[in-house]
DNA sequence: AAGATTTGACCAGA
DNA sequence: TCTGGTCAAATCTT
């Protein structure tokens, strides 16, 4: 399938969800200074379920904000599809491009770089014929557990000692790499004992069709365009150090609605590894929204020519110097 | 029986 | 030559 879109309509998208995401950090400051005055001044008539609602709210705010940005990645190139033949070129209107690239499971910074949704020519056949993984997307994330439910169906095909590593790395496959060739693959390496800590490294996007993202994206986009009252109490956590589990449903571990087990989850921070950009893979661990186990979405900015911002780092930087820190308002 | 896991062998790249 | 990633037959699980 070839997609081509106009310089006009990304711009004029972008604008909009540029719009959009500094609105909602304006709301999400705003909040946050008035639940700063609130803490330095101490009020005795301030209740505690206020400032419950202060903080929700921004949170929300800024994982409203992260959801935008993780989803609709603003790049200073953009966005762009080399057709692999020479048919004529036609444009689409960007929304829908956008859904055709969410049903696709196609993040859009991924059609940036290469400029081509696949660069990894298809291995071999044969046995002992596959080439080395190199200059493939990689990111890490770790995880409490080995088998970390991340969306996708793994198959186990191998498991080795590593030098220098106390535990064996177990491999997996896409389970449906044969039937719709996906060629997504995930090492997990055990690098703690107590408490037991892996860390997953995916190796590639899911090209298969495990499940339909589109609805789980327009779930999250409806949320976010018609806050529910449950919407706006959201808990979240930037880190593990909340003491309190999530209680809201949209982030309740328990919930399936939103995040049910076979869908891909929504992407991850980008990660720099390998000399290369490496991008958010539509088929890994939302880092805000995710809550089936306490992730840690492991940022690696190994590269100066690294154009992309971690936002999570950003807004996780933003957020504390309100909170606690030295505010220099306007 | 079908699918998943285990495990030793194979091979490419450093 | 060593190491890491993958293959595929054997074995296990459902």
């Amino acid at each position: 399938m070839k997609m081509i879109m106009e310089d006009d309509d990304i711009v004029s998208r972008e604008d909009g969800i540029k719009a959009i995401i500094e609105e909602e950090l304006v709301r999400g400051r705003d909040f946050a200074n008035q639940l700063r005055q609130r803490i330095v001044t101490n009020k005795e008539d301030d209740d505690s379920a206020d400032h419950q609602r202060l903080l929700s709210n921004v949170l929300t705010s800024f994982a409203n904000t992260l959801s935008l940005l993780n989803k609709y990645p603003i790049h200073p190139n953009p966005i762009h599809l080399h057709q692999s033949s020479a048919s004529s070129p036609s444009s689409h209107n960007s929304d829908l491009l956008i859904m055709q690239m969410l049903h696709l499971q196609i993040h859009p910074c991924l059609l940036t770089y290469d400029n081509h949704i696949c660069k990894t020519p298809p291995p071999a056949d044969t046995r002992g014929s596959y080439r080395r993984k190199r200059n493939i997307e990689t990111w890490k994330k770790e995880t409490e557990n080995e088998r970390e439910e991340d969306g996708h169906q793994w198959r186990k095909y191998g498991q080795k000692a590593i030098q220098n590593e106390k535990y064996t790395r177990n491999y997996f496959r896409c389970t449906h790499k044969y039937e719709q060739g996906c060629k997504a693959t995930k090492y997990v390496q055990r690098i703690q004992e107590k408490p037991p800590l892996y860390r997953a490294t995916y190796h590639g996007r899911h090209t298969c069709t495990n499940t339909d993202t589109t609805n789980n994206h327009v779930l999250i986009m409806e949320e976010l365009d018609h806050p529910t009252s449950s919407s706006s109490s959201i808990f979240l956590s930037f880190d593990n150090s909340f003491p309190n589990p999530p209680t809201n449903p949209f982030l309740s571990p328990s919930s399936s609605s939103l995040f049910p087990s076979t869908a891909p989850p929504l992407p991850p921070m980008m990660i720099m590894e390998e000399d290369r950009q490496v991008l958010p893979s539509t088929t890994s661990t939302h880092p805000v929204l995710d809550v089936s186990s306490r992730h840690h979405v492991v940022p690696i900015l190994s590269s100066s020519e690294d154009n992309n911002i971690c936002w999570d780092d950003m807004m996780m930087a933003a957020m504390s110097q309100v909170l606690y820190g030295s505010v220099d308002e306007g």
